[in-house]
This record gives C-alpha cells, structure tokens and sequence, in this order.
DNA sequence: CTTGACCTTGGAGTGGACTCCAGAGTATAT
DNA sequence: ATATACTCTGGAGTCCACTCCAAGGTCAAG
C-alpha cells in the first residue's frame, strides 16, 4: 500500500504520515524500486492506535512511547500501561478543573450583569475584570 | 513608574509587558528624556484587567477587544459585552465537554485492564487503542 | 505520447503566548 | 569612580502538531 492509500483508510493526511514518521511514531516502511513508501496493511493498526490514544489526550510524545510499548508488548507490564494511562486520566482531570474554574468564574460574572442596550460605562463584567477579582 | 516597577506591581514580566504594547494590548507611555517607559499607575488597572480576562479563558485578542471597549465604554453596552462573555462561556462547555468525554473514554479504557505485573502481551488498554474503538 | 494523479525531498510557515539574547545606554548606591 | 541594577532595541527561539511549498520523478489511462 502506497502513502496515498494508507491515507485515505486511515484518515490521516499524506503530510502527516510523513511527520509522524519523522518523529519517530511509525518505522520507515520498505521503498519500493522508484523510492515510495510501501506500507504493509498492519500501519493501519498502529494509526489506529494513533488516532486512539491522541483522543483521549495523549501528546504525538506520549503516543510515541506508548507504540514503543505496544510493538514490544511481550517485553512490558499491564501494570506499566496502566500507570500511563491513571497518569493521563489525573491531567485531564486538572485540565477539567481550571476549565470548570474558567467557567464559574466567568458564569458568575457574566450573570451579574444587566445585558441591556445602556451604556457600559458601569458594566459589572469591566468593572469586575479590572478589580482583579477573577 | 517604569517596567520594572510596573512588572513587580503587576506579576507580568518586563518581557511580556513589551510584547503586550506590541501586540496592542496597552498603548505606548510616554517615555523619559533617556528614553525609558512611564507608566502611570492607571496602568496597573489594565493589567488587572487583562490577567483577568485571560483568567477566565480569553486570549490576548479577545483581551485586546476588551480592552478598547473598556477604555472606551461609555459608547459601548452591557449587551456588548455580555455577548463576549456568553460567547466564551459557550466555548469552555465545549471544551469541558470535550475533555469530559476524553476522560471517561480514557477512563472506561483503563478501568478495564488488569495492571498487574503479567506481560502486555494481551493488555485490553493497547488492544482498545489498536482497535480504534475509542 | 500525453495528461493527470501520484510520489519524493528538504525546508519554510502557522498560531499563540511568550521568552531569551546581544549589545548598548542609564541610573543609583557606595 | 565604580559596581550593579535597570532599561532600550530588534530579532531569534520555544513548543506543538501539523500544513504547505517547489521542483522534480513515476505511474496508469486513453
């Protein structure tokens, strides 16, 4: 299979597939005679995995070292995969709390104020963003 | 007072203080006869402000929209400005929403692996990823 | 044989929000 | 007078995950 055609079943674009090689998640596939790429069917696995990890949050780096893992899977732990992904699901969880933090903040000033057609000269939402009180 | 000074009172960097005049985020202050910033304590309000406003999720552009209703807000509304802050009250659900739906994505994954010290050979987190189904 | 679709490379550009640097001038305390 | 701390500028570098480009080579259909 051509860079093209492993494109198109995976979803990922021919660029991208290029930079992940270069980064190290996908190994140099095999060229044929005039230099392009000939993927076995297996990439589509690992861009799978790709697309799978990287949706639930984890970065092109982590998912490197987790395709390092899962290639040589015999040689690591349930334990050590699991660690990595606790690890993952407690960042989103700080990511979840500034977010939630983010949200009441700004609920609560943006209830405060009036919304109407007056002028803003006394608006609660300026006023309160230039106290620093958020 | 000059950007030393401001930087302390305010918590952002003399760097940053120069990049947020570039970006147009504070107006030029006058500067002394050697050519330093002076800045009038007035400045520290629209620090405030802007801290703030990034607080609650705004980038500096939205900061940057902000600001000159908030210099100007006598020919502005309330609704204006309350417009701003449900529009960004909309983009932090999605992005709560998002997260969410990563985290328990992430969580069902992890929840299903055993993560004792066997090989990963069978690992149901890798295989889940591999698989796509997440 | 030509057209068009595909593939190659290296390298540059994007956006967001800084951060750091060199090389120079200025202010302040001792 | 000197040491040290501060300030100035323009520009480069950082991180992340792509995305786009030019200039060229290759393949398949008609």
């Amino acid at each position: 299979m051509r860079i093209g055609e492993a494109a198109k079943k995976s979803g990922i674009s021919v660029d991208t597939l290029r930079y992940y090689e270069k980064e190290g998640l996908i190994a140099e596939p095999p060229r044929s005679s005039s230099g392009y790429r000939e993927y076995s069917p297996d990439i589509l696995h690992y861009l799978n995995f790709i697309r799978s990890a990287k949706a639930v949050g984890f970065s092109l780096k982590e998912c490197r070292d987790l395709l390092a893992i899962f290639s040589r899977r015999d040689s690591h732990t349930c334990a050590e995969v699991k660690t990595l992904a606790e690890a993952k699901l407690l960042e989103l969880e700080k990511q979840m709390q500034e977010l939630k933090q983010m949200y009441q903040t700004l609920k609560a000033i943006s209830d405060a104020c009036c919304g109407g057609d007056e002028s803003a000269a006394y608006c609660s939402i300026l006023t309160t963003l230039e106290g620093g009180r958020s």
